[in-house]
Order: C-alpha cells, then structure tokens, then sequence
DNA sequence: TACCAAGTTGACCGAGTGGTCATCTTGTTT
DNA sequence: AAACAAGATGACCACTCGGTCAACTTGGTA
C-alpha cells in the first residue's frame, strides 16, 4: 500500500502506552478525561499525544476502530457454525463484555463522522448481517428484526446498567437475555414502527 | 411545613425560565452545557443562575426531580388501570416519550447522589413496584423480572438510539415493543443472574 | 410615596482545557 | 563513531469553565 516507513520502536511502544491509558481514562473519567492525565497515565509527556493523535477526537477514534474491529473478527468468526442463534447470541455476548469492560459506548457516539470510523462500522454492518440472516432463515430469531436493529441494541445491556453505583459483574447478562428475549420469535407482537437504516 | 416567604414574583418567573432554558440546552449541547449559555437562553444573567442554584450539579439535580416526580404520577395515575399489562406498557410508553422529546437520560447518573434526587427515585420505584406487581399476577410479564429490571429498562428504548444522527421520530416505539416482548411471559428463557436490588 | 430587603447584574477570579512549538534526546543508518 | 531525522519534552498560549461579589434595581409593604 503506501510506503510508510514504521514507527520508531519507542515511538510504537508509546503509540501503544497511549492508547490503553486512554482507554483506561476514558472509562474512569468519561468523556471529559483530559488529554494532560492521560499522557501522565502513560508515562509520557502532553506533547507526545499530540504528535500520535491530531487532535483529542482523533484519538477516541482511534480507540473505538480498534474496539469496532474486534468486533468485526468476532462476528466473522461465528458466520460459519452450526447454530445461528446461538452464534448470534455468542457475538452479542462478546459484544457486551468487551463494552462492559471499559465503558465505552459513550465514545462511539463522539466519533460518528470520522472517516476510518464509519469505514470500519459499516464493515461490522456486513458481517453482522451475515449472522442476523442466518439466524432470522433458522427461525432463531422474529422474521421482522433488521441488522440495524441488532446493532442498535448490542450495546443496551450495558447502557441499562451504567447508571448504576456497583453493579454486580455480569448484571448485564440479565438484560441481554430479556433483550434477546424479545427478538425471539415466540411470542412476538407486530412492531410499531419500521426498521431505521443505518446512514 | 416551614414558614418559607414565597419568592418574589419576578424571582418566580426567573427560576421557571432557567429551569425550561436549561432543559432545552442540556437537550442540545448535553451535560456539557454552560452556565452562561443557560443563563443567555434564559434571558438573565450568569449570576441570577447561582441565587437560584447553588451549583451546577444543584440545576441538574432540579431538573431530574421535575421528571421523576412527573413520572411517578403517571405510574400513580395507572395503579388501578382495568388490565395491568397495559397499563405498565403505557408507563413505559410515557416515560420513554418524555426523555425523547428531551434527551435527559444522562441528566440522571450526573445527580445520584442528590438527597431529593433519591427520595423522588423512590418514591417512583413504590408507585413503580405497584405496576410491575399488578402486571405479575395477571400473567401479562414473565414471573422472574423485578421493578428494579424495569426501572433499568425504562430508559433502554431511548439510550438506544441516541447515538443516531436523525432518527425517525417515535422510532424508540419500536424498540420498546421488542424490549417489552421481552418482558412478556410467552417464550421466556431463564433469567442468568440475580436481579439487582436499587440502593 | 418612601423605604428596604430581595433580587439582579456583569466584571472578575483561579483552575483547567486542548493544542503549539522551540529545544533537547535518542533510535537508526551509513 | 558520526550524523541526522524522528521523536519527546514541557513551558506556554488563548480560551472556557463554574463560581463570587460589591454595586445597583426593583417588587412588596406600611
């Protein structure tokens, strides 16, 4: 592709210091974390995270591409076994522990028009339509849920429990089952309103 | 109660205004919205803000109790409704409508740890218990979901889609039908952890 | 109408923010 | 080992924030 020359080691290590310490910052602190305790959790100087990352968003759209693929290589991995529901379920319940563990559903949304962002979010799209297909054709899951759906609601268990002060670990394995619940088709009610696309 | 004298009238009116003008801006720029922003919308200036405010936090803590007391009336108000299920629907209904119109899910973990805020919650989570309790007995929800579930869920259809950038109006209804298909008895898999208890 | 407490104002403060840049350090290459 | 570009540094900048307060207005009251 294009001939970059790599990063000095250093520089590659603190590339990779940075980014977990953002990551760690972020979920402790929020949004609002500050570029300066950040640099200070990695050991490193303010002026470091800049030369790494444009700009302070640059650098949340880093961690959320990074989060996104790891997705994408989750839902690719179940495309093929045997059971489609519960591949489905699988990815949903990955899906949730990765967000459980550091709390970022926040940044996704502080991120939503950076270029590598959306790139990466509509290849997730892909490969998760591949397991919602799958599962919807096996009848695991109601005829009339989307992928848009899906992925709308991938990360509500973990919302629904982020307000609380200590929840108990894996509390939000409670609300994926109900949420899952309800895109099964037993029992299914008419929907009120059309599936949304995803832009 | 206590002999307070009552505000002035042009105090009144102030407090009314701040209090609409800091809805509206925390609707708009979210929980990062300044104090002088809100003080301009309001039409009054920074310092008026803090005679009727101690802090910031105090504002917002005012605004979450508004809606929790608007909310718990609704739920009153359906206590003795002819078919439980419905009636707990038609909470949920409410409620998700009105943090719609207004985006203030975020509002509520900023102030959790406000007295008022506490004792409005509940006093919501009673009337609330009542709703669930009725829906139980007469089958319309699964046997094994507490208040606690549905007062998390209560703000799921919402949280949902707030990261789109233009949903369709009322799309929440459509996740709240399949987060509510959920809650119904008809197909319902085991519950894996316990339910939470509220503080 | 005259008075005064209640209420309003906006300049001001210190703390903290994201971002810059001249200067220094260091990994890499020859 | 010499040389240099890539990288690291932290003082610095302009700006915004929540919050304060002495001076000024104004609504209620006797």
């Amino acid at each position: 592709m294009s001939p970059v020359r790599p990063l000095r080691v250093d520089a590659a290590r603190n590339r990779e210091l940075l980014l977990a310490a953002a990551e760690d910052e972020f979920a402790e602190r929020g949004i609002s974390a500050s570029v300066a305790d950040i640099a200070r959790r990695a050991g490193v100087a303010k002026g470091t995270v800049f030369r790494h990352f444009a700009t302070k968003e640059d650098l949340i759209a880093s961690i959320v591409v990074g989060h996104l693929a790891t997705l994408t290589s989750v839902a690719r991995r179940q495309a093929d076994a045997p059971d489609p529901g519960a591949a489905l379920l699988e990815f949903l319940t990955v899906a949730a522990d990765q967000r459980q563990q550091h709390d970022l559903t926040f940044l996704q949304s502080a991120s939503e028009d950076d270029a590598r962002v959306t790139a990466v979010r509509d290849e997730l799209l892909a490969c998760l339509g591949v397991l919602v297909d799958r599962a919807r054709d096996a009848g695991a899951i109601r005829s009339d849920v989307t992928v848009a759906d899906v992925f709308l609601l991938m990360c509500a268990p973990v919302h629904v429990i982020e307000n609380l002060s200590d929840p108990t670990p894996g509390l939000w394995k409670r609300y994926l089952a109900i949420i899952f619940d309800g895109l099964r088709p037993e029992g299914a009610n008419p929907l009120p309103q059309p599936a949304p696309s995803l832009p």
